[in-house]
DNA sequence: TCCATCATGTAAACAGTTACATGATTGC
DNA sequence: GCAATCATGTAACTGTTTACATGATGGA
């Protein structure tokens, strides 16, 4: 049996998390998060969340409220596992790189002209500001919901970012 | 005309940088670079060129060294514009979020029972060492090579590498 | 009544990965 | 002669995105 991805990883790990748990809410927990670089559309996540059921990691129950059907979905023992060893087998380091679109695109800046290059570092910073707003904002609608560990992981998202923000302030003396 | 995607973005970059430039020396490229999270498989780039070349945005010239075959490809003035549309339109700023697989993790980590979780650091920290040092190394390889935007570029991926570190550090001490 | 949201999904198109396939050249 | 690397690509599969489609519920 082949490992989880990342996109997989984060599914069963939401639905772990808030067992007995309908796919509508992971969906709505993906678009919640500002981290979350993958997709919360529905033709991506039902058809997931079939593929684990599948796989004998997830199991699922038809509910219905009035007239209203949905899916109480929770892990299996199976699926506890195969989200153990997400988490343990690491893998290469390469692919565990932190990855950052700003940097991508400051490698090709000598392809923008000159008089251009200080509005690129300008709009840069502007949403590097609103993604700090952004991460803010969910820590707050966020308190006891997800935990210690998702504190450690909205602290990575905050240092990062600011980080990334004194990275874009250097450069901006480095260019001019 | 939509926008370029990032991998787009970088393959136009670097033929741009290297003009005349074979798919081939894309590849490599790709392959020696350690913060390039895609693919830089034949199955993917040679497409992609393709698909450029049909939009317009390169041109490419058959060439025969002794026996041996090869395309040189350039970018054109349609290609600059797309490239620099792709590093000025900077879109939402959701999309320009930096990640981060180890935090990704991390968010989950309550998953694991908490004698292993100690381990999950411990590897972690291993993958972030490893991780400077393939920085390191290209950089040296890298000397004159990108010129001073790639080495701004590089400076993100050290900074946020050692800003991963730092968190990490914190996270076993809150964790224990 | 109407609109937003709850709640589920499917279909077509596109992108990316893996594996395969071909043949030339260089160095041991 | 053989292996590695140069250099190109294709085919099958998997995953993701976008857009569409359906119907219930709650509040203005």
């Amino acid at each position: 049996m082949s490992s989880l991805t990342d996109l997989e990883g984060v599914v069963l790990g939401l639905i772990r998390r808030n067992e007995p748990c309908t796919p509508y809410l992971v969906r709505k927990a993906l678009q919640a998060s500002p981290t979350a670089h993958f997709s919360d559309s529905a033709g991506s996540i039902y058809p997931l969340i079939r593929r684990l059921e599948k796989q004998g990691l997830l199991a699922s129950e038809e509910q219905t409220t009035g007239d209203r059907r949905s899916r109480a979905c929770s892990c299996t023992k199976a699926g506890l596992d195969a989200l153990s060893a997400w988490l343990s087998d690491l893998g290469e380091p390469e692919a565990l790189m932190a990855m950052d679109p700003l940097r991508t695109r400051m490698a090709f800046l000598d392809a923008l002209p000159p008089g251009r290059r200080a509005d690129f570092l300008r709009d840069a910073r502007a949403a590097i500001e609103a993604q700090l707003a952004l991460i803010d904002a969910f820590e707050e609608t966020d308190v006891e919901l997800g935990g210690k560990f998702l504190d450690l992981a909205n602290d990575n998202a905050r240092r990062l970012t600011h980080e990334r923000m004194r990275w874009l302030d250097d450069c901006r003396d480095k260019i001019d």
